[in-house]
DNA sequence: AAATAAAATTAGGCAAGACTAATTTTATTT
DNA sequence: AAATAAAATTAGTCTTGCCTAATTTTATTT
């Protein structure tokens, strides 16, 4: 029986790895987490144990075949539940993550391919993000963000990188949502924040690290 | 911050004062949960401590005001739950429960608000107990079986009493479900065995063990 | 290459919430 | 009332999952 805890790791590796492709360290994790890097090493020795992950100096942290489907499960579970708080029971875009957090732990055989159902088969949650299906597939994630964009061009939001409160409620503020169009201005090259137009209003000036959470397409 | 443990145990104190009014010893509590008295005795301590519980040897457990509100606060959210595992999930009778009883640790000041709304502010759960108000009050719990029912009358399933699945599955393939309507045509008064009419369909027998296993409404 | 900085690991500890075993208190029989 | 049984409590232990502090290993500078 796997933990709340060991979910919580597992679907944070599983992030990391999706996010960046890159080696996966103890110390990524703990800050990922806001865990210190002792426990993280005393995790990975416990999901290495259970065969959910791999641990090697070298490689760093890679899911095993059996970690990546219990990840997968997690991330199904946390991203219907999302869709079900915001359409069915009518929450704002930066509320249901804190509590899907919560959701994606329930454990019943059935109950993610039910919620599923119920919600007529999702593709993307409210974040954009492409919500596994049943056998584990899933559509392609976005990968290019506003701060890809060429100085000039226009995109449109399609999904968030960063799903802090923090930054939700930021988007919100600036009245950005999915779909939300945006021209990006200019490129301030001593920092490189963004002047961007969103839906065609007046410029405002944004940062690097917010560009980089934005997921667009062109 | 009330723990789950802690939820669990208040969740537990409340039935054992709904149930029978009685003294509630810690015995009793270790038995309805399964645990050793010597644990219960610990978390008696901790409740008492947050003013969740007052504990008398004399008089026994009993929740204070705000272990009241807290109680049915979680109770409320359980059968929140289960409706809507039951109807909007479909789930079965005897599979709601265990589920609920997860569902109902999620913390979120308008969680169940919302969910009773979206419900359709439900009296009732599938078990016939009632749900609890948002202002804590409730209804009074079904009690009257289809054995109670006139020779002739007319009633509705609301609730079932016995959540086996022999049971359950038995509703199944009559057909019963929660709305179905019953006539009772006949009562055998050599063993009490009820001849019925389900949504006006052919006479059926069932046993008096049967008809006080169904909640009904006149 | 040596020095320094950063990352990883080990050792030991703590709180929650369970347990067992032993003891004390309370209740019930004889 | 004494003996016995049951219930309650205390003391001490275990596991999980976190922590800090110290140490070792690895990476980066100088």
């Amino acid at each position: 029986m796997i933990t709340l805890s060991e979910e919580n790791y597992l679907k944070c590796i599983y992030r990391l790895w999706q996010d960046k492709g890159q080696k996966i360290t103890p110390t990524a994790i703990a800050e990922s987490l806001g865990n210190n890097p002792a426990s993280v090493v005393d995790m990975i020795r416990k999901l290495t144990d259970k065969q959910l992950i791999n641990y090697d100096k070298k490689k760093g942290v890679e899911l095993t075949t059996q970690g990546q489907k219990d990840a997968t499960l997690i991330v199904r579970r946390h991203r219907l539940w999302e869709v079900f708080l915001l359409e069915k029971l009518g929450y704002h875009w930066d509320e249901i993550h804190d509590i899907a957090e919560e959701l994606e732990h329930i454990k019943d055989a059935t109950l993610a391919d039910r919620l599923d159902k119920f919600l007529g088969f999702p593709e993307y949650d409210p974040h954009g993000d492409p919500i596994p299906k049943a056998n584990g597939k899933m559509a392609k994630r976005y990968s290019t963000t506003l701060a890809d964009v060429k100085t000039g061009g226009q995109c449109r939001v399609v999904a968030v990188k960063d799903t802090t409160s923090q930054f939700l409620q930021y988007l919100q503020k600036l009245g950005i949502n999915i779909g939300t169009k945006i021209q990006l201005i200019e490129r301030i090259s001593f920092d490189n924040s963004l002047v961007i137009s969103i839906d065609g209003a007046e410029h405002k000036t944004v940062s690097q690290k917010f560009g980089e959470s934005l997921l667009i397409d062109m």
